[in-house]
DNA sequence: TCTCAATTTGTAATGATTACAAACCAATCA
DNA sequence: TGATTGGTTTGTAATCATTACAAATTGAGA
């Protein structure tokens, strides 16, 4: 567990107290979960994470990657996305933004927007805590490429 | 199958004709399902449908309800609500509106907002064919009641 | 080194959804 | 009337992501 370079020490030792501070003991595994996730931009799957890092935890469990990414959701330095009826994809971006999902290469971008609500008296009194906002369609890249 | 009151008669006569205005076959089956679902204010899983159509339809399967849900979302008079991870609802209303789910009594809320893009090149060029809004927390009642 | 609690792991169970093939029904035609 | 045909419904079995659970492992502190 320490063949690693400096340069990636120094990386997840940053990572490492990131999670500290986030109340998470920053385990092996834990550690190069964030880090993957962080460094992806296409909201992985569990599928995708596991298999991602198969090769440098051999001994990875995908129950670990599951237990793992509800820790990060309980603690709120990540957030599960939706967005596709089978299968939940994850994100480390917190703050509120929207998610585009193209239906023909199934990439998905993410998108800044406002919301506010049109009937202020619908949700008068109610306690938002979380949101999402989900847009499907057709990419300018598959639009262009028919 | 002619047991019905008149006055059912005549709704279900309604019913029919939109079904086939859409170009769907207007059977008992999915006449029912779709008077369910549009009576519904609640959004109602697979199962919920199933189960209260149950004594209506002896015969029903719950592969009808899906195989029914599914043409007509195909043609456009329903549509498959995600805001839950683990079962997927289903509304009548197609036009768009966020949805807000309590987390606390489950209970889901229709709400009108509208949505302005903050940063307009990131989208531009993409074909929008659906959108989804979806709010979670306390309802009103809920956070009253504790 | 020993102990304890937390973490990780593998296997088995769950549960919603889908695949599929047989049964059924409704309309049309001989 | 009876046969045919295509669409609809039904039940069962398969799929697959997720969860439950218990055993194995790890790591920090005494």
């Amino acid at each position: 567990m320490s063949t690693n370079k400096a340069g990636d020490d120094m990386h997840s030792n940053h990572v490492g107290e990131f999670l500290k501070d986030n109340g998470i003991k920053p385990s092996y595994q834990r550690i190069k979960i964030y880090e993957y996730l962080m460094g992806s931009m296409t909201h992985p799957t569990v599928d995708t994470i596991y298999n991602a890092l198969c090769d440098q935890i051999p001994t990875l469990s995908k129950t670990t990657v599951y237990n793992t990414l509800k820790v990060f959701i309980d603690k709120g330095i990540a957030m599960a996305i939706t967005i596709d009826d089978n299968e939940v994809r994850y994100d480390t971006r917190t703050d509120v933004h929207g998610h585009f999902k193209c239906e023909k290469c199934n990439e998905i971008y993410d998108f800044k927007a406002n919301i506010e609500l049109e009937d202020e008296d619908v949700l008068r009194g109610f306690e938002i805590t979380k949101q999402q906002l989900f847009f499907y369609g057709v990419c300018k890249h598959c639009s262009e490429a028919k």
